[in-house]
DNA sequence: TGGGCATGCGCAA
DNA sequence: TGCGCCTGCCCAT
């Protein structure tokens, strides 16, 4: 379940269990042959940026992966039950074993590949180094629905259909509201409000609140909550308390 | 048993 | 703008 919550998550366990170990890498599934390469390699750390996750080994070499809709992490005991045949990856350290099922990207990069996926992306609210001006000027600069801007990568990073629905709602804004007319004030406060949640989210390792995201009715109104196509992505929101 | 769907994204047209 | 892809699960048949 990705957002990116999801990933920030991952990179903390992953660095608690795994970093300073050397690795046992492999691809039960085939489809990850680079796992060879960093077979044996020392694990020096781990980095989170959205939706994308780093695993860097000594040598300055990066495991980059992306979830996509489906990728999923599992932490298992050693030993490790028999890997899927879908196992993209499996690490195997001193006392867990992950496995890394369904990712939409997991490929071997260096320094140079790592940073040029730093730079599409936008400010990471739950990074400490994020910068909201950055996402504040590239609102600025466009003119699209401020839902779909949310859910666009190199504007802010991190943020998924449910956070972009639960902050749209809780603030009252419209995700049809052009991303230029927002005010400074509202895009702060969203800002704000996505940066909550997406905390919280690490913290109990699931997105908890559901207030329009698949509701039926608006729990502030009891309107019925519409959702619609809005460029490729179901869009929620509560006609009444967020007009256009 | 099989179709549809999912918190995503890149690419062709 | 629409489609394909990565996988698992739920629900209808």
């Amino acid at each position: 379940m990705p957002e990116g919550h999801t990933i920030r998550h991952c990179a903390q366990e992953h660095a608690r269990l795994l970093v300073g170990q050397h690795l046992g890498v492999t691809s039960p599934q085939g489809r990850f042959p680079d796992a060879a390469l960093v077979d044996g390699g020392l694990l020096v750390g781990t980095d989170a940026w959205g939706k994308h996750l780093f695993h860097e080994y000594e040598g300055e070499r990066f495991v980059h992966v992306h979830l996509g809709i489906y990728g999923t992490f599992t932490t298992h005991p050693l030993p490790p039950p028999q890997p899927r045949p879908t196992t993209r990856m499996r690490i195997v350290g001193d006392e867990v074993a992950i496995d890394l099922v369904g990712p939409n990207t997991c490929e071997l990069v260096d320094t140079a590949g790592r940073d040029a996926v730093f730079a599409r992306l936008g400010p990471d609210p739950l990074r400490t180094d994020a910068d909201p001006d950055r996402a504040w000027r590239a609102l600025q600069r466009r003119r699209i629905p401020i839902g779909q801007a949310l859910l666009d990568q190199t504007v802010i990073a991190g943020v998924g259909n449910v956070y972009r629905a639960e902050a749209l709602w809780t603030h009252r804004i419209s995700p049809l509201r052009p991303s230029n007319e927002l005010t400074r004030e509202e895009f702060d406060t969203l800002w704000m409000e996505l940066t909550e949640l997406l905390h919280k989210g690490v913290r109990e390792q699931r997105i908890s609140t559901r207030n329009v995201y698949k509701a039926d009715d608006c729990p502030e109104c009891d309107t019925p909550i519409r959702r619609w196509d809005l460029a490729g992505r179901w869009a929620y929101a509560c006609p009444s308390c967020q007009p256009r």
